[in-house]
RNA sequence: GCCGACUUAGCUCAGUGGUAGAGCACUCGCUUCACACGCGAUAGGUCACAAGUUCGAAUCUUGUAGUCGGCACCA
């Protein structure tokens, strides 16, 4: 067979994807065993205006490889796939181009016109994301893709409104809102970004008092006061009294002055008027606790049309709300003609040159002031009187408490800090504000009558009903983008009742539904929701934590009576290689595809997933340099095994003649006649099997990638390969005594054979080569089904050209389905396998190995030159490497060993110790620097010494020696004999040299 | 202002109450018939600093410094 020597992961990912897809691997219906568990996993809908980014293709990664793994462990897996609407975005986009191509605006082609427009732009170009989702090799169910603009989920929107409107948690409120001058819509709190100002000034303004002289005769005291008071310039004898402001603007809003009631200083103005300047109003000044004295001037303006905290204070002594300015941040006509359609900040320095001018203008300090801006358009938001929709959030929200409180769920991992942030905030959750004045979106299901009264129904026509009388007109607002995504883990499941699956996802040959809930009790017919609901684990950033994940919390319980989910992992930021975020702004962003296009997308996910879960991380190249390289391996440690697979297929539980029975889960059985090599890796095999699903049970990615990493690289290529290489390389040894006719005879442990359908096993000649060759073969089977959730395209691609391979060796849920890697039971690891002797033996064939290799590099032998290996040591060892000969010769290039119980070499040997007592020479007569070999030894020495001085000062504690476990204490002893023979023949090799 | 995380080899990062790990980079040697995206052998760290708990601390506690993040306030 020819294989190319480097692996090309652009052909691989070319066109496993779309046979996936069409034989239907991703659909749960592919799974046939009607016990089957469910698992489940909603992907966080990524906006329709997207493209990837490394955040995507981290969190998609994480999640891929859940499901892949869950699936070959015989779940009935659903990875759910669907887009958002994204209101704001979209709108936004649409907005842009109606401009660029047709020089209009929304308003001018009107709502419906509009929405049209939109969709079609989302049939255009909102398929760019799924597309990118495609090329990651996400193992989601096309056939259930959802949007949340199809009929399906706003039919669930409007479902949850009105029950939520009919209990009274949702309500229609005049409230100080977020508003964006430039969306010309209001926003949710967790919508706005603070940032710095970068020239925030503080503008003081002098009020003139009315009635000023009055107030002041016969209190001289309190003049004399001030005069001690270094703050006194702020309250001007001539009567007037000095406001700061940033936003000096909003002065054509004020409705009143506000100073503590226990503030000397003002106190006497109390309840007097001020002629406030520009406008002609006279408003009054006011005492409320909620002025600090010791801020600013201790006296505030209050624009409760223009400000949370004054708005407040307005409800509390029935102050005029007065609007001044319009949806667009201009002032409007109550701001006085004078001021009228100036934007905010023009109007600003308008009003601040007038005050000048009028000697009222006090000063003007630099000021540090962080301002809300909006999070998507980034323009400055403006707090503004408005009626909107909002959802009352405390019954929402105990909701939330008491299940973590009571059932620590969700968990979160990682726990910390998550687990308390996302409390915290429950605990100080404010009302949501739900409507947007959008046109794209959820139109909120709310009908007026001529005289304001609201009817809030599912349809038109039940409001219709409710009024009794036709002549309604629907709210114009559409209702935040979260509002859906918070309904996503069971509107997407057919929650309002529709049957889902749609017709295209049947599977052939898969009968039907074997609808199975998470129960396990068998419920033919019954609706996604019973059986994925709740979903299992949510994998997502922490930015979406309470945007999202606690709204899904909520909505689930309130309207499932259950959580959404079980676990929600919090992936890391993948940051640049300097360890700054990546944003547009920036241009700093590194763009997945071209990452695929570069080191192909298996490497990129190994990359992704093996950074440590939840922890931020900086983006280098090199580490997907060094995964795409491991691919390279997994590509040629195959070829080498293909290339020496003549006679040999993959096994699945195969009983060797001979050898032991018993199949294992896995599949690999050793032979009674097993060597070493064979008994190691296997045992190494099934510890890493472990050990893999060991962490991904508790989401630790990194851990399984360094497992399979190493596992693969140093236990299997550097080590097994090498081992047992020559005998499935040589032609001659395993043949020998075979005719021709025999040598190509069919594989006598062949995939076809050993799989026939009695499961009678053929009594064929044994060739032990064939058998060796199966054996690699099948390691690597194996090997390649724990990389196939990390690495989907290039485990298909190499697993299609083992021979052998065929549906025999699939999860029996998946028996009858076309072949496939993805189907393949995973291995779990059988303790039987594990043989920690093989594990000590090997050790010390490779401890034997690398000293020999040691001495080689460090003596400058000749990679051609060969050597003899004396070697004295106790029987056992002396039987581990009597039977492992052949290999040690190989790989340490010896061409003789003599096993001995004393060593007897010349002088010119360079010498080593070995762990358990052995010692071994290797004679270099003519070859050895005897300078350079006692530099060698001396330095190993020092080494042990140095471990050796440790050792003591422990040991010699009787604090450590009396409260210590005993078994840590004898430990140390056994370490430190062995040591002090180590070291005593090391220096007793040194004197020699002498 | 409140809360939190991080600080380990040149770089990027794992790890953890009981002999400090990986990848990349570096040094030396290899056209060894799967792979130079490779093979072999080395070198490299008082685990930010200080105090405490402990027989034992890089790991637990407290404090300090630096970096980063979240929340709140901002007249």
């Amino acid at each position: 067979m020819e294989i190319p020597k480097a692996y090309d992961s652009s052909q691989a990912e070319e066109h496993h994807y779309a046979r996936w897809e069409a034989s239907g691997f991703f659909a749960p219906e592919i799974n046939q065993d009607p016990n089957a568990e469910a698992f489940s996993i909603v992907i966080p809908p990524p906006n329709v205006t997207g493209t990837l980014h490394m955040g995507h293709a981290l969190q998609h990664t994480l999640m891929d490889v859940l499901t892949r793994w869950k699936r070959m462990l015989g779940y009935k897996t659903l990875f759910l796939v669907g887009v958002d609407h994204a209101g704001i975005s979209t709108q936004l986009m649409v907005t842009r181009q109606l401009k660029k191509d047709e020089h209009k605006t929304p308003r001018d082609i009107g709502r419906e016109v509009f929405t049209v427009k939109v969709w079609e732009w989302k049939n255009k170009y909102g398929g760019e994301i799924t597309r990118q989702i495609r090329r990651e090799g996400l193992s989601v169910d096309w056939t259930r893709e959802r949007f949340t603009m199809e009929e399906n989920l706003s039919r669930s929107v409007r479902e949850v409104f009105v029950r939520l409107y009919e209990e009274g948690w949702i309500y229609r409120g005049t409230r100080i809102v977020n508003w964006c001058p430039k969306d010309k819509t209001v926003l949710s709190d967790l919508e706005v970004k603070e940032e710095k100002a970068k020239d925030g000034k503080l503008y003081y303004l002098r009020y003139p008092v009315k009635d000023g002289e009055k107030g002041r005769e016969g209190d001289g005291e309190t003049r004399s006061g001030e005069e001690r008071n270094p703050q006194s310039a702020i309250r001007d004898p001539q009567s007037t009294i000095t406001v700061a402001t940033t936003r000096p603007e909003t002065m054509l809003g004020d409705t009143a002055v506000a100073v503590h009631p226990e503030d000397e200083r003002y106190k006497d103005l109390i309840g007097k008027t001020i002629a406030l300047p520009l406008t002609g109003r006279e408003i009054p000044i006011i005492a409320d606790e909620y002025v600090e004295s010791a801020f600013g001037t201790g006296a505030v303006k209050i624009t409760p049309a223009h400000d949370t905290n004054d708005w407040e204070i307005g409800e509390r002594h029935g102050l005029e709300k007065l609007i001044v300015m319009n949806d667009d941040a201009t002032m409007n006509a109550a701001a006085g003609a004078a001021f009228a359609g100036l934007d905010r900040f023009a109007a600003r320095e308008k009003v601040v040159e007038a005050f000048d001018k009028l000697g009222l203008l006090e000063k003007v300090e630099d000021y540090d002031v962080t301002l809300p801006h909006c999070e998507r358009c980034k323009t400055i938001i403006e707090p503004l009187l408005s009626e909107q929709w909002f959802v009352k959030m405390n019954e929402m929200r105990d909701l939330a408490l008491k299940l973590m409180r009571e059932e620590n769920s969700p968990r979160f991992f990682p726990e910390i800090p998550h687990k308390k942030v996302y409390t915290t905030w429950l605990e100080n959750l404010r009302d949501w504000t739900i409507s947007r004045q959008l046109w794209w979106g959820h139109q909120i299901p709310a009908w007026y009558d001529a005289d304001r009264n609201i009817y809030v129904a599912r349809t038109k026509e039940e409001a219709f009903e409710q009024a009794g009388t036709d002549k309604l007109t629907q709210d114009e607002d559409v209702l935040d983008t979260w509002f859906s995504s918070a309904l996503w883990p069971f509107s997407t499941l057919g929650w309002t009742g529709e049957e889902v699956p749609s017709p295209k996802s049947q599977v052939p040959g898969s009968g039907d539904h074997n609808g199975v809930s998470k129960t396990g009790t068998r419920d033919s017919g019954t609706r996604d929701l019973d059986i994925f609901y709740p979903t299992d684990v949510l994998v997502t950033g922490r930015d979406i934590i309470f945007l999202w994940v606690s709204r899904m919390v909520m909505t689930g319980l309130k309207f499932m009576g259950e959580r959404p989910f079980d676990d929600v992992i919090i992936h890391g930021t993948v940051l640049d290689k300097n360890g700054q975020r990546m944003s547009k702004t920036k241009n700093n962003g590194i763009d997945p595809l071209v990452v695929f296009e570069k080191y192909g997308v298996d490497a990129t996910r190994m990359a992704l997933a093996g950074s440590a879960t939840g922890v931020d991380f900086a983006w280098r190249d090199e580490r997907v340099e060094s995964f795409r390289n491991f691919a390279n391996k997994i590509w040629n440690a195959t070829r080498f095994c293909l290339m020496n697979s003549e006679g040999a297929s993959v096994q699945n539980s195969p009983p060797y003649e001979g050898g032991v029975a018993a199949a294992s889960a896995d599949g690999v059985v050793l032979p009674a006649t097993a060597s070493l090599a064979d008994r190691w890796i296997v045992s190494r095999l099934n510890k890493t099997a472990k050990a893999v699903n060991r962490a991904l049970e508790t989401y630790q990615f990194h851990e399984a990638v360094q497992l399979l990493y190493h596992f693969f690289w140093d236990d299997f290529c550097d080590w097994y390969i090498e081992l047992v290489k020559d005998e499935i390389t040589s032609f001659d040894a395993g043949n020998e005594g075979l005719g021709d006719a025999e040598k190509n005879s069919p594989p006598v442990l062949g995939g076809v054979a050993a799989a026939s359908a009695d499961g009678v096993v053929r009594s064929a000649i044994r060739n032990p080569q064939s058998e060796a060759r199966s054996r690699i073969l099948t390691i690597l089977e194996q090997a390649l089904r724990l990389l196939h959730p990390f690495m989907p395209f290039l485990t298909e691609e190499l697993w299609q050209k083992l021979p052998g391979v065929s549906n025999a060796l699939h999860n029996s849920a998946y028996a009858s389905s076309e072949q496939t890697i993805m189907l393949t039971t995973f291995p779990t690891g059988d303790d039987s396998l594990i043989d920690e002797q093989a594990e000590s033996e090997m050790a010390s064939v490779i401890e034997l190995i690398t000293k020999v290799r040691n001495i080689r590099a460090e003596m400058n032998i000749k990679s051609g030159d060969r050597l003899a290996i004396h070697i004295a040591g106790e029987m056992g060892m002396r039987i581990v490497f009597a039977s492992n000969e052949a290999q040690i010769k190989k790989l340490a290039r010896a061409d003789n060993i003599v096993l001995t119980d004393s060593l007897d070499v010349p002088k010119a040997s360079a010498r080593a110790v070995l762990t358990g007592n052995a010692e071994i020479a290797v004679p270099l007569e003519g070859l050895i620097d005897f300078e350079k070999e006692r530099a060698r030894l001396q330095g190993q020495i020092e080494k042990l010494d140095v471990e050796l001085q440790r050792l003591n000062a422990q040991l010699s504690n009787a604090n450590f020696v009396e409260k210590a476990p005993k078994g840590k204490v004898d430990e140390l002893r056994d370490r430190k004999g062995e040591i002090e023979n180590q070291a005593a023949t090391l220096r007793q090799n040194l004197e020699a040299l002498n």
